[in-house]
DNA sequence: TCCATATATAAATTATTCTTTATATATTAG
DNA sequence: CTAATATATAAAGAATAATTTATATATGGA
C-alpha cells in the first residue's frame, strides 16, 4: 500500500513527468536535465530523488556524473512510464525541454569543454 | 499533463486507495464508506471529491443519498483501478474496512432503520 | 410545516511538499 | 595538493493538501 502511494505520489508532479519524458530517449546526467528543464540544480535533485525513491528511475555513477534512467524493472512501472510518455507527446512543455537539451548538448560539443576531453572525464560518452 | 497529475495525485493517498478498494464490490453511499473507513464524514467527502475530480469515481444521486462507484470510462483509469485493487488484496487495512462495512450493513438491516423502510427511502436497494 | 437524515461546503488549523539559498562531498584536472 | 566541476543535502520559507469543527443544503417522513 505504501509502495503504491509512493509511486503515484512520484508521478503526481509536473516537473517529474517532464523528467520521465526526457529520459524516454535514454539516460541523462543531472546537469543535462537541469539545462533541459531550465531549473536550479537542487530543485532537479529533489525531484529526481522522489522518482528514485519510488523506483521509477535508477541511477548509475560514472566519475563525477550520475546518470539517471527509467527503471523498467517491473511491468507495473513500465506500464505507468509508457502511459505517461504517450500522453505527453505533443506537449509544449516537453518539446521546449527537448529543445533546450539539444542546445545544451550542442554547446558542450562546440565549446569542447566536456565532450572533447579524454574518455574518462566525459559526461556523455 | 494536468489531467495526468490530477489522476496520479488522486491515487497518491492511502484513504483514497481504500475507498477504491471498497468500491470494487459495487457502488456505496457516503455513510457506508464513512462507516467502513471509521472516519468523520467531511473527511470522507473531501477524499471522494478528489477522486471524482480526477474522474476515477462518479456519483449518482438517489433521494437523500449519493452513491459513488468506480468510473470505468476509459482504459487508462480502468487499468489503474485494477492495479490498485490487485495490489491491495490481503491488506490488513482493507480487510478491516470490509468487516466494518459488513457490520454496518448488518446493523442497518437488523434495526430496520433504513433497509426496512419503503423502497423509496432505502439507501441500498 | 417541522424535524431528522445524508451530504456538501467553509473556515481554521495542522501537516506535507516544494522551492530557494547556502553548503558539503566526491571526483578529476592541473 | 589545490582548484574546479557535478551532485547531494540541509535549513528556512512558501505553497498545498489534509484534518477538524461548525454550518449549510436538500430530501423525505411525521
Amino acid at each position: 500500500m505504501e509502495e503504491l502511494t509512493t509511486i503515484f505520489k512520484a508521478l503526481s508532479d509536473e516537473t517529474r513527468l517532464r523528467i520521465i519524458k526526457l529520459l524516454e530517449q535514454g539516460e541523462r546526467c543531472v546537469c543535462d536535465i537541469t539545462a533541459a528543464l531550465d531549473m536550479v540544480q537542487p530543485k532537479v535533485s529533489f525531484h529526481l530523488s522522489a522518482l528514485k525513491e519510488a523506483e521509477v528511475i535508477r541511477d548509475r555513477k560514472q566519475g563525477k556524473w550520475i546518470h539517471y534512467s527509467l527503471n523498467e524493472k517491473d511491468l507495473f512501472r513500465r506500464m505507468l512510464i509508457l502511459s505517461v510518455c504517450e500522453r505527453m507527446q505533443d506537449g509544449t512543455l516537453s518539446s521546449g525541454d527537448r529543445k533546450r537539451l539539444d542546445a545544451f548538448l550542442g554547446n558542450k560539443e562546440q565549446s569542447g569543454k566536456v565532450v572533447a576531453l579524454k574518455p574518462k572525464s566525459r559526461c556523455c560518452g
